[in-house]
DNA sequence: GTGAAAGCGCTAACAG
DNA sequence: CTGTTAGCGCTTTCAC
């Protein structure tokens, strides 16, 4: 395997010199950087990554932790996130580590960065109680948070959930005459504190009263369930459901009860997912992978000491025939 | 940050010593041993792992590649499966490296091992023709591939899908009077030709004519709808799905035309998913995060020289309502 | 049982 | 513009 030593002796130059024009910072001229270049791009010499980070103290790396407890085999939000990262990352030329924890056991990631093997991390939800995020600020390790929090010292980014969902509830309060019925997901996740916020503004401008039919922290099939059938108890003529989860388990139980979405009731997801969209379910759309990549452009950003943009993520409310044509005001 | 010569110094041992004691090879005294043990202990000094590497040689990583080409909005096969290689990667002390790949674009998987940033490779599906594999092939670089490859000096690890398929479908075709159609995934995915093979024999052996009524290469919602329709028209009995992806479709497809799966007909998927479950859809379940982690203690086994099982991972076959009571011989 | 010393392959002053 | 010289923090012979 060829070493900088290899290349600077073949070249009858220093390995300073090489070193220096393969950085691309320091001084050279332009018919070393050629000699240089062309020698190195014949051979494909690769410098030892290794040695590099040794030498500089950084590891060129980003963890990313994926939270195992999340219902991984149903949601796929982290691994089209992550796919995002992947990209963004290689542009910056980071390379991805990635880990797991729970909401109560974040072991790996204090191996992950006790052992130095990233220089910063990107959590990709973001809890009220959030060890991660404890330990990450206690440790001082750089890290960005896909999510909102409170701490404005964090670095977050996130898209504009209570507005989103406060826009689409909005909507559908302003189609209907019968009552809606909101179900949400687990209130350690901050994303479903804000949009249990958006509907709650919206119904206050509108005058509407949701009391009693916003349902939170369901998740199991059981407790979706029984849901659906409490609101329906209260006659609601449209059910938005937490996310896309929550939104196909509810389609499948009117299915089960042979309740027909878009005819017999509205329903809508303030998550959108291609099952849902097929079944013509009206949801709001997210850019996972957008949301990825922005986070490891502030991460990267921090971390090299460039200047970041404060761009925010948009989202899409694609209205479907699941909350179309009937219910008008 | 504390190093290998601080504890020495503070020990009055030598750094090789130290090293020793650490590693666990090598000659010490049981004397020297807890000293320095309980010394870096109650410090928490913590090897830098770049150095490690460098004198080495060794990354301590082991990449993986998530096929982003794969349907990742719907398929949770890919991340669950990873969470096992994160698992069992920490138990050996190697950490996991993502990057991404699609069918005909492996550039960040040579990035990967041209920077020498890992030791080794998982890939987590196989193709017929397989970029990722030929190219590692070529570059001599340890892999494992999740899934089952022809080429016997490759290194794999997987379910006996065939015989599993078989297994379904000849229990499938023994209870039931009605046509059996079959509709598949991709023929790009060795998986997909396996589940076929099975299928095929089951039929083979209970003497039944499967013509016209395994319909392959259907990934879209169009497709599975159309193979519905056309295998509904061939008065099929039972539907058996290729994968989970597939089966929510044709679940939804029913839905959406009133029909009920389990009563109006027989449905069946080679894969298993939460939402299949709960519509109580018969399916093959697979352990998805032990495969990953068996990949992982195989490649380990491999870069460590360690021994390695050859133990195959099971597999379940749920028997639910959805193939329930009627249609009998 | 322990230590000295050379090196892993690179970067980064500093000196020319 | 280029080379020299120290390291970075660890592992690993090889003496003692």
């Amino acid at each position: 395997m060829m070493s900088l030593a290899d290349v600077a002796a073949a070249l009858g130059l220093s390995k300073s010199t090489i070193s220096r024009v393969i950085a691309g910072k320091g001084n050279f001229s332009e018919q070393t950087r050629n000699r240089v270049l062309e020698y190195i791009a014949h051979y494909d010499y690769r410098p030892n990554v290794n040695a590099q980070r040794l030498a500089t103290n950084k590891t060129g790396n980003i963890g990313v932790v994926m939270p195992v407890d999340a219902f991984l085999s149903v949601n796929t939000f982290f691994q089209v996130c992550l796919m995002g990262i992947c990209q963004e990352a290689v542009e910056h030329n980071y390379d991805i580590v990635v880990t797991s924890a729970t909401e109560k056991d974040i072991t790996y990631l204090r191996r992950l960065v006790s052992q130095r093997s990233v220089d910063g991390v990107i959590l990709m939800r973001s809890l009220v109680q959030d060890m991660c995020m404890n330990y990450l600020s206690e440790t001082a390790v750089p890290f960005v948070v896909i999510g909102s929090v409170p701490d404005e010292a964090v670095m977050q980014v996130d898209v504009a959930h209570a507005k989103a969902c406060e826009e689409l509830t909005a909507r559908l309060l302003e189609t209907t005459g019968k009552p809606v019925g909101v179900i949400l997901g687990s209130m350690h996740y901050i994303v479903n504190l804000n949009r249990r916020k958006g509907c709650k503004e919206a119904a206050r401008k509108a005058g509407a009263d949701l009391t009693g039919k916003v349902i939170s922290d369901v998740f199991t099939k059981e407790s979706v369930d029984g849901a659906v059938d409490r609101l329906l108890a209260q006659s609601a003529g449209t059910l938005v459901c937490g996310d896309d989860q929550i939104g196909l388990t509810v389609l499948g139980y009117l299915d089960e009860r042979g309740i027909l979405a878009g005819k017999d009731i509205r329903l809508a997801s303030f998550y959108d997912n291609p099952a849902l969209k097929h079944r013509s379910v009206t949801a709001i759309e997210v850019d996972d992978m957008a949301l990825g990549a922005l986070a490891v452009e502030k991460l990267v950003g921090r971390l090299d000491g460039k200047y970041v943009s404060d761009r925010k993520p948009g989202y899409l409310i694609n209205y479907r025939a699941s909350t179309g044509e009937f219910g008008g005001a």
